[in-house]
DNA sequence: CGACCATTTGATATGGATCAAGCGATGTGG
DNA sequence: CCACATCGCTTGATCCATATCAAATGGTCG
């Protein structure tokens, strides 16, 4: 539960076919008619795509890439606030400005559509109207969960990270991490070197193995889930 | 802007006004049109409000006390992820049983809303579907912020804390606190003695006074601030 | 092949946890 | 009205997980 998030709509289960009549252009989490209001945009790696305080005017959609949010703190420490992959959305504001900033973490292909053009569509489709709230909604339980690892100790936090990136890009057993350790480290409140320890100790507990410090194999989800318990 | 909440509705400033044709019973965020569609419930200290996983079937509003909402980790600690005082709103879930759970701190009344028919009204009241998407969106802002703190020292969260608390309950330059040492620490991710330690910190470079263990009067904001930057 | 950068591994330092005592308010019974 | 128990909070001493500093390794690209 620590590390399910959903990104589909349909929490209310009978409501959940609202937009079934258009076909989709994409699997989930936004429907088709939607993405046809936007337009597609590429961003090479490490670049800004928004900045903090920024007036928000898009929601993005991941077509391929994969993006981070993050806030610099006075103190100079950068916090990673999420990972978006293909099919996530992000950058839906509560007001109109930006309160993260986002970056491209590799080449990334986006789907980007006009946040006042939106609102203004939900104020008279409700279908539209509770995407948006469906969509806030799921951003945050993935933000509570998120939260929720920084009760854990570091080892917990990696098997916690690494269940959840395994939640949304497993293939064959094997996730392909799209962030370097900075990243997860900013993401965990931890340091690179911490990360990569804990990491070592996971591999060497069988729960993992790491051919590739960018590909991490599952070998014992039941470890790693009482790891991350 | 780290401690910054807001439970008003109006992020989208021109449409802020749409339920001022109500009289409202109470100051703010949720009109008194939905609130007479409540009633009220009192609950006695530290007792439970709803539990996680219980079916979401209302939302509320903090008439008078405090409330905590919070999880109990498989190892035994205790997250604390929102405090609720007079004129908020919490239980909004977007699925159908809550993440969380909530007990009140102290003796509090709170009105309950049936979250069923919120959400039957909102699917033709485009107002209404506005306001659950802002109370979700507010609340977001809220957990992103807490998110933040757990990137800072343990005095630079203690500072942040108060100046969050500072922002829904000062008068005269003091907060009364509602919650006691264990919730505070419990919510900041730290122990009782640390969450003591950094206010007698505080308290020595001239921050804040504590006359009692539940006031705090703010002498230094900027001294605060500096901290929780 | 060689330079560069990310990652891992090693040695040491430290902030906050833990363990343990003291203190101050509140309440109870004599 | 005062001993005395209780409970929440503060303060003190020590320990430990993770940070920090430093070096070695390995993968990538010219």
């Amino acid at each position: 539960m620590l590390v399910k998030t959903e990104t589909q709509p349909g929490y209310f289960g009978h409501q959940a076919a609202s937009h079934q009549d258009v076909p989709p252009v994409c699997d989930f989490a936004f429907p088709g008619a939607i993405e046809r209001m936007g337009f597609t945009n590429s961003y090479p790696l490490d670049t800004e795509i928004y900045g903090e305080e920024e007036p928000a005017q898009y929601l993005y959609k991941v077509v391929s890439g994969a993006v981070r949010t993050y806030k610099i703190l006075e103190n100079g420490r950068r916090q990673i606030a999420a990972f978006y992959v293909p099919g996530d959305v992000f950058g839906l504001e509560t007001r109109d400005e930006h309160a993260l900033s986002a970056e491209a973490i590799s080449q990334s292909k986006l789907i980007l559509v006009k946040r006042r053009d939106l609102i203004a569509l939900a104020s008279h489709d409700n279908a539209v109207a509770r995407l948006l709230w469906t969509l806030t909604a799921a951003e945050l339980r993935r933000t509570q969960d998120h939260t929720l690892l920084f009760a854990m100790s570091a080892d917990q936090r990696v098997a916690g990270f690494l269940l959840e990136m395994a939640e949304r890009l497993l293939t064959d057993d094997e996730v392909k991490l799209p962030m370097a350790r900075r990243d997860i480290a900013d993401y965990l409140g931890l340091t690179i070197e911490t990360v990569s320890r804990s990491l070592t100790h996971l591999e060497n507990s069988a729960a993992i193995k790491i051919p590739t410090s960018r590909r991490i194999q599952f070998r014992d989800y039941a470890a790693l889930g009482r790891l991350s318990a």
